[in-house]
DNA sequence: GGGCTATTTAATAGAGCTATTAATTTTCTG
DNA sequence: CAGAAAATTAATAGCTCTATTAAATAGCCC
C-alpha cells in the first residue's frame, strides 16, 4: 500500500471537489467532473466515498470544522470591550474573508436540502460555548454598567454576521456591475471591515 | 382559442416553477417535476417556454421588475432625512419579507451561472434612476450641513442590504437550530426591522 | 517470485433529464 | 357544421448522471 499515493488521491478528490462545490453548488457538480478535473477515474471518486453525497458531507464537516476552530478566541486579555469586540468582528471578517465562497454552499446546501440542516445542529453544538459565555457575560457586564446599552448576543451576532457575510455573499455582483479590479475588491474590503466595526460599536451604545 | 384556458395553463406552469425554482434553485428543478406539480403533461412546459432555461429568466425577469416597482418612491415629502431614511429601509425590509427566498435565488443563480450577470445588469439599468439619484442628493445635503458624517449611498445601501437580507437568508437555520415557531419568527422579523433601522440612523450620526 | 491487499480502470446498468416530434383532442371562427 | 388553429398528449431520441461490478494493475511482505 502506497501510503504517500493513497492520501494524494483521495485529498485530490477532496480538493478538487471542495473547489467545485463552492464554485457551483452541489446539484451543478457532477461526480464525473470531479474525475476529470482531478485526473483520475470517475470509478476512484465513490471507490474513495461512496456516494455523492458522503462527498460532500465530508467536505462540509472539514470546512465547518476548521472555521469553528479559527474563531477568534483571545477575549481573556483585559482591554477595554469594545477594542476586544472589533478585534472579534475584524477577525470574523478576515476568517469569511478566507473562505468567501463558504457561507454561499452553507445557505445554498441548507435551504435546498433541508436534512441538512441536521447535520448543522450537531456541528453547532461543537462550536466553543465557553468563548461564547464570556462574550455573554461581558456583554451583560457592559450593559449593567450602563456602558452599552441593553441588548442581547444573538441581535450582536446577528449583525456582526450580516454585515460580515453579505459583502462577500454580493462580490460577484458588486465587482461584475462596478466593473472592479482585484485591488478596488480588496480596497472595498478593508473599507467595509472599518465601516463594519464602526457600525457595530456605534449601534451599541447607550 | 380558449383565452381563459390558455392563460391559466401557462401561468399555472410559471407559478408552479417560479415555487420550485425558489424552494430548490434551478438545477435541483426538473420540468419534468414542474409538470407533475403542475398537474399537466411535461411536454407542455416546452411547448410554452421551449427550455428549462426560457422558464427560468421569464420568472426571473417577472420577479425582478416586480421588486423594483414596489420600491419604496415617496421621498418627496419634507419630513426630516432620518425618517424618510427610516421609511425607506423599512420600506426595503418588507419587500424582502414578501419575498424572503428570491435573494437566495438570485445570489444562488448569479453566483453559479456567471452568464446570468449580463441579464441582471440590463435589469438594473432599469432601476429608476430618479429616485436613487435624489436620495444620493438628498444625503449630500445632510453631509454638507453636517447632520451626518462623511458617508457615500453606496456604503448606505450595502448596509441596508446587509441588514435587511441577512435575516431572511438565515431563516430556515435560525427557525430550526432555535426551534422557534412562526409567530417568534414574526416577532423576530419586527424586533429585526427597528433594530436595522436603528443601528442604520446610529451609523449616520456625525 | 508468490501471494496478498489496495488501487485503478473499463464497462455498464439503471435512472432521470431535456427537448422534439407526430398524433390527438379541444377550441375557435366563419 | 367544417375546417383551421391552438392545446395537449404519448412516445422517444439522445444525453448525462450516479453507482456498481468485475477485471487489471501496482505495491508490499514473506
Amino acid at each position: 500500500m502506497n501510503q504517500t499515493k493513497d492520501i494524494s488521491t483521495e485529498q485530490l478528490i477532496l480538493e478538487t471537489a471542495e473547489k467545485l462545490f463552492l464554485e457551483k453548488g452541489f446539484a451543478m457538480t457532477s461526480t464525473t467532473e470531479i474525475a476529470r478535473v482531478s485526473g483520475c477515474n470517475q470509478a476512484l471518486v465513490h471507490y474513495y466515498f461512496r456516494t455523492k453525497e458522503n462527498l460532500f458531507q465530508s467536505i462540509f464537516e472539514n470546512k465547518f470544522r476548521m472555521l469553528i476552530s479559527t474563531l477568534p478566541i483571545d477575549n481573556q486579555s483585559n482591554k477595554p470591550f469594545e477594542e476586544q469586540l472589533a478585534s472579534i468582528v475584524e477577525a470574523h471578517f478576515e476568517l469569511i474573508r478566507s473562505n468567501p465562497k463558504l457561507p454561499f454552499l452553507i445557505f445554498n446546501e441548507l435551504i435546498t436540502n433541508p436534512q441538512r440542516l441536521k447535520t448543522l445542529k450537531q456541528r453547532l453544538g461543537e462550536l466553543p460555548r465557553p468563548m461564547f459565555l464570556q462574550l455573554q457575560r461581558q456583554l451583560q457586564e457592559e450593559i449593567d454598567e450602563g456602558r452599552i446599552r441593553q441588548t442581547n448576543i444573538l441581535d450582536l451576532l446577528l449583525t456582526m454576521l450580516s454585515l460580515n457575510v453579505m459583502i462577500f455573499l454580493g462580490t460577484p455582483i458588486i465587482q461584475n456591475v462596478m466593473q472592479l479590479s482585484d485591488n478596488e475588491i480588496n480596497e472595498l474590503y478593508e473599507h467595509r471591515k472599518k465601516e463594519n466595526v464602526m457600525i457595530i460599536l456605534r449601534s451599541l451604545r447607550p
